[in-house]
DNA sequence: TATATTATACCAAACGTTCGGTATAGTTAT
DNA sequence: ATAACTATACCGAACGTTTGGTATAATATA
């Protein structure tokens, strides 16, 4: 009953993911997000009447979907916990490509960005990382309370890793981290 | 022969490093840095020619000079490398108010900030991190190779934990990282 | 000692530019 | 024809920066 769009939903929040990524909320101004999408700032408007809070908004719920469905859906299917964590890791590298990326949790994390606008956002999602990777250790048999503690520390791990490849232009601190993922969480002994 | 600064240059880099750490380069305005310090904008621009460049420049080289004298001269000194560890943590509780300011290296750390001014500054900064952590273990009797391993892993882990202590609003993470910093670089298989 | 001069620190106001956002008119596909 | 979409032009506000000039303190001259 109408015309077709020009960019479809799923490319035009992927472009937007690139921006915000790379400049943080304040960096990714409406001309860099036109440009990555090929649309107009009146075009950007009419598919988000909220604006540019609207875009990273949608830019997070799109990223946490994604989340959930490759990588903690797949921590609750019947693999092994080491199958999982396999997969996790190969699932972790296709995310952050390779650690090229940085991770959005982090460049949106911002004390006063609109009065902490995005906070609980990124609050959830550091919860919702860290409690099913603890569950799947939990199933594998490990003391509940040193789940959580070795989950904590594989997150930071990784987004340590992230800052730092970032940070030295050298992908090898995250490429590390994924080969170590496995000993990390499953037997801490030997990290 | 002229008159007296109403803030002295050291509380006047403080002051600016305070706004960078917490908004980042693109989010720390003029308008902020002004109402931070006292100072007007032009003023600003009297003590700082380069502008908002500048002030970042000094802001990470502030920073440098902090680290330098506070973290990697004391793990040169003839203490025992456990007793430089501990001191070590110490010294982190403090630069990063025990978890509560993020680190400057992954604020300013953007892909594209004025063509990567600030890239070299961190790059060296994050090395020289490693580097004197690298050498205090290898002091301890630790195999280079793994030394090396360790300490970047320790680095990732107290820029992991920063970033997921404000992501949470919740200064555990940093807190436990420090507790456990010993562990981790001198018997890594206990961690 | 008193005055003129110089040097620095500071600021109000304005610069041109870019910001996020909007109003309107036009184009396109059904 | 009609509704969806896009492009152009525009807005007030904020951006980083510059200007033109005042206030304060030390120095040089008398």
């Amino acid at each position: 009953m109408a015309r077709h769009s020009q960019i479809d939903n799923e490319t035009l929040i992927q472009r937007l993911t690139q921006v915000f990524r790379d400049y943080g909320y304040e960096g990714a101004s409406l001309t860099n997000l036109s440009n990555a999408t090929g649309l107009k700032k009146a075009s950007l408007y009419h598919r988000f009447p909220g604006g540019k809070e609207e875009m990273a908004l949608e830019v997070l719920n799109s990223a946490g979907k994604w989340v959930e469905e490759n990588i903690v859906s797949p921590l609750n299917s019947t693999l092994t916990p080491e199958r999982k964590i396999k997969k996790l890791a190969k699932k972790l590298d296709e995310f952050y490509c390779g650690g090229k990326h940085a991770c959005l949790l982090n460049m949106l994390a911002s004390p006063d960005i609109k009065n902490g606008l995005f906070s609980k956002h990124i609050k959830e999602a550091f919860q919702v990382w860290i409690k099913s990777l603890t569950d799947v250790l939990i199933e594998s048999g490990i003391d509940p309370k040193d789940s959580r503690r070795r989950s904590e520390n594989a997150i930071a791990m990784m987004q340590g890793t992230l800052v730092i490849s970032r940070g030295m232009n050298d992908t090898k601190p995250f490429k590390n981290f994924l080969k170590s993922l496995p000993n990390i969480l499953l037997n801490a002994e030997k990290n």
